[in-house]
Order: C-alpha cells, then structure tokens, then sequence
DNA sequence: AACGATACGGAGACACTCTCCGCTAGATCG
DNA sequence: CGATCTAGCGGAGAGTGTCTCCGTATCGTT
C-alpha cells in the first residue's frame, strides 16, 4: 500500500505526533488562560505529558504556540466577518463590529497583545500572517464605510487595526473597569467617524 | 562635628552609597536606551561596576529603578506644563499638547509603556504614583477644556491617559511608521474633542 | 519480523532574578 | 589620630525558565 501523503506531497505525520500536538495544544489553551500568554511553555509540556523537546519540536517558540492556538478561533473571527458583512445596514457599524471584535479576539489570553504587536511589526513571524489577514479585512469595511460616507477619508486600516489591539492592550490593566473599556470604544469610534461636519484639520 | 542628618532625622547617607547609586542610575538609562526596559539587570550592575546586591539593595525591583530614571525626567514634563498653562490660548490645544508630551514621556524607553500601564492598575507600584500625578494633570486640562467647549463632557482624564499610554505602546512597534503616530495622535483628538474644536490649531 | 524513518524525552548548557551573609570601608568618637 | 561601630558592599548560589542535543523508543512499511 502506498504511504498516505498530504496533498502537497509531504508525508503525512505519525499517528504519536499528532496525538502529541493535539495534547500540547490542550494544555497551552488551558495554561495560557490561567496564567497568560507569558507561561511557562515547560510547564505546558508537563502538563501535556510530553517532554520539553517535543513541545519545542511542533512549535520552535512561543509565538508559533500561540498562532497555532489562534488559528483554532480563526473560525469564529471569520464567521463574525461574514455575519457583519452581509447583515449590517449601516457600514460603519460593521466596521464597528468588526474593530470590537479584533479587540475581543486580542483578548482571548492575558498579555496577547504583545505579541501580536510585535508580529504586525516583524512581518516573518507565524503570527504576522494572521494579523495581516485581518487587517485586510479591516480594510475592506474601512474602504465600505467611506464610500458609504460613514469613515473619515483620512483613516488606514492599519492604524485602525493598531488601534483595536491597543484598546485590547489597556484592558489587560486592572483599572481599566468596563467603564474605561466602553469609554475607549466609542473615543476610538468618534476617532475615525464622521460627524455631522467631517471636514477633518489637517494633522497639524 | 555633629554628623549631617537630614531633616527628618534620618542619618546622611554614605558617600559610597550615593556614588553607587548614581553609577547604577547612569548604567540603567544607558542600557535600558540600548536594550529596552527588559534589558538585564545583572548586566547594569556590571556595567555600573557594582556587585548585583547593591543593585538590588538601592532597587528592589526593576520597577522601583525605573520610577528613579524617570523622577529625574518629571522636571522636564512639569516644565512643559506649566509652558502649556499659561501659553496655550486654547484649552482643547493645551490638553492635546500634554497629551503628546505624556505618550513621547512614555516612549522614552522601549517597553516602557507595559510597566506604566501595569503600574496605574495596581496602585501599589513606584510608578504609581507618578502616573496619577499625571492623571491628575490630564484631568485639569481635561477639565479646562470642557468648561471651554473644546473637549466632549463624556471622557474622563483616565482614559485619555490610557489612550496616551497605547499610543506610545503603538509606536513601540516598528511597523508604526510616522505616519502611524501622527495618525493615531489625531484619531484620539477627533476622539475626545467637540467636532468644533477637532481641527488642530498650533497644537505644538 | 525486520528495518528505516520519525519522533520522543529529559538531562544539561545557558541566561536571568534575587537573596544571603562574611567582609570592607565610611563615619563618628575619644 | 586610631579605635570602633555599622551601613553598605559584592558575588556565590538557589530558584526558575528557555531551548538544544542525542541516545532511545515507536511508528509505518515491506
């Protein structure tokens, strides 16, 4: 019988291995919640029950743990995309809805925006793709809302991007209250909204 | 000779002491300029030419050597506000040039932004303090600037400060070019400022 | 059953933080 | 100017974490 190969002519992996990173997955989403994305990974290999060689073996350093992890909730940050695509009347609360729900995202595990800062800037990191992804999804809405005449012209999708993660990094604070969490949202809305009299200054 | 006290009683401290301090001070602006506020304690101690003990005799802590590096810059930020105070014919400028004074105070180091945003939630810190001095100030500002109609009744100076803070924290990614700083400076103006008073004047 | 290829595990090299304590050297007093 | 008292020094070392190396176990195939 012919070995089983994936279609990109790699072979497929050994039943152990995946049974291995399945069970360094588990433990990492269950670690870094309790204890943020800074965890000790060889704690999570002993709480996977494998040794400290093969967790560094499926993922080389943190950053590749964690997109790999992310890549599980990929799914649902897609779903939310399309949701807001096709049921928003309004285009700027879609790109409302999706700026909150990249914050939400950011915030799946303690000190994650760190990182995906860190990725937004290397560009070669596992994680970088990933943002890059989004942020051209951020661009999408972005460009709709101006059309729609709801979006300042002056915003890029970058910086709205940044802007999201940084209201996911203040939150990480303790005395960032919901209050200071709602209090961000809608000074970042107000930021790049238009108002009844969009005419934007010029930056100075 | 009656031995130097200081004006509470306490007795004068060492000559070495002193000078040990400042060698570690001098060591710790160079290298944190160099390696960002992560960088190695150890490694200051050396550069300093003092044993690690002594670094961590004079500063328990990495935050506690952090909050003297920057008392020494506390000068420089008063200054500016009282230049803003009393020079500023326009309250919403003012405050948007205090804000921008706080995020560049904040960027001083790479990293610095963590600590301080950790340090205003727990209160407990020697960074505390000094940020809710600041806090404090933005909320004067702040205030002035709403009496004036320059800034929406709706924000409170925490969260301004916070946006300040992310901002400095944005930057510290690389992928936030110029044009990423300027941007986000004005999207948090267009944030908290009336739609009258959003166009920037001499901002400064 | 036998044999590669693949993956495992954990000892250990290295880095960093922070403490402990014997000793040094300032300060003060006679 | 010693003598003495003690604040302050330094660096070894314990604890923790990252990441690598390689002898060994296991999988999948023939």
């Amino acid at each position: 019988m012919m070995q089983r190969t994936t279609t990109d002519g790699a072979r497929a992996p050994r039943a152990d291995a995946q049974r291995n990173r399945d069970r360094i997955l588990g433990a990492a989403e269950q670690y870094f919640s309790e204890h943020g994305v800074t965890g000790s990974l060889d704690a999570i290999a002993k709480r996977a029950g494998v040794g400290a060689g093969t967790l560094y073996r499926h993922f080389p350093n943190r950053e590749s743990l964690l997109a790999a992890l992310l890549a599980a909730r990929d799914d649902a940050l897609v779903a939310r995309r399309d949701d807001l695509r096709s049921g928003s009347v309004n285009a700027a609360d879609a790109l409302d809805g999706w700026l909150d729900a990249i914050t939400a995202w950011a915030g799946a595990f303690d000190g994650l925006p760190e990182p995906l800062r860190a990725a937004t800037a290397t560009s070669s990191s596992p994680l970088a793709m990933t943002c890059q992804g989004f942020i051209t999804t951020t661009e999408e809405f972005l460009r709709a809302a101006q059309d729609d005449g709801g979006a300042r012209r002056d915003v890029r999708a970058r910086d709205l991007f940044l802007a999201a993660l940084a209201r996911s990094w203040v939150r990480g604070a303790a005395l960032a209250d919901d209050a200071s969490a709602a209090a961000l949202a809608e000074l970042t809305r107000n930021g790049w909204a238009t108002t009844s009299a969009a005419r934007a200054g010029d930056g100075r």
